[in-house]
DNA sequence: TTTTAAATGGACTAAAGTAGTCCTATATAC
DNA sequence: GTATATAGGACTACTTTAGTCCATTTAAAA
């Protein structure tokens, strides 16, 4: 379960794709960029948008528009607008995951999702795109 | 999908009920034990043997044993026996997760996923037992 | 003003992955 | 030999994710 979704991973290359655009694009634009499938393309657009990730414009000719830089954007906040807040585990302080008479390691949890966190917290989106034009291209 | 596995916290819980014993015990007595039910114990207790993590007896009054101290198994390595290795996306370079065009993110998230195993692999299960104590009890 | 393009919201289905159970075989102590 | 316990693997149930679709709203363009 230590993977990001699917989702997150069109996330960040519909925000790369954004990003050489000067005006708004559609997502029907946007699927035959990309080549993920238009429904799927508007959903993550749709999730980025509540997010205050990208900016969108309704009616005839319009569509999303990024609404900051790519070095701006951090991989947490994508994994955060499509996935929800990094939790490792989802004991709260009175609802442990599994109602166990010894665990004691919710806190614990609790400090290294947020070492997680911080690991995403470090990179942007620009950085994805810059590094790995010459590692490969699928 | 950032999260650990259910399994994976069971098998920290019962890592730490077996280094409260010096001879092998049954996973029936670690079931009692933590209140996990019997045969979910025996699951992760098999698959932390395959692991190494855990030593196995069979035979009658036998049962299982830890292999090291809880200073010397990090969560890493339970999350390796438990989940498989950490890799943020199930790419490689043949084969990327969705057939993209533009897709050139994949190298990127190799050292991403480094990032956040070496989390992992700092943090031991005796790191776990012992903080925690003081924050809650579930 | 009508038409058309596009986002929004939400419901829905399908697919995949996890969790949990159970059964048969094997090993070992007594 | 019998009782106890692990080993392996198949299987079911459950949960989550991925993906699709439709009815509504918005706004530009004709
Ligand atoms: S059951 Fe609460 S952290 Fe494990
Ligand atoms: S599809 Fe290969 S890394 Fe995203």
């Amino acid at each position: 379960m230590l993977k990001i979704s699917k989702l997150t991973d069109y996330a960040t290359i519909l925000l790369i794709h954004l990003s050489r655009h000067q005006k708004a694009i559609s997502s029907s634009i946007l699927a035959v960029e990309t080549g993920v499938p238009e429904p799927t393309v508007a959903k993550v657009l749709k999730m980025l948008t509540r997010a205050t990730l990208v900016q969108s414009c309704r009616g005839a000719g319009s569509g999303y528009m990024l609404k900051s830089t790519l070095d701006q954007i951090t991989l947490a906040s994508v994994i955060l607008a499509i996935e929800g807040p990094i939790d490792l585990v989802n004991c709260d302080h009175e609802h442990c995951r599994v109602t166990l008479k010894n665990c004691t390691l919710y806190g614990k949890w609790e400090g290294i999702s947020l070492q997680v966190r911080d690991v995403f917290e470090k990179v942007t989106i620009a950085d994805l795109q810059n590094q790995n034009k010459a590692i490969h291209s699928c």
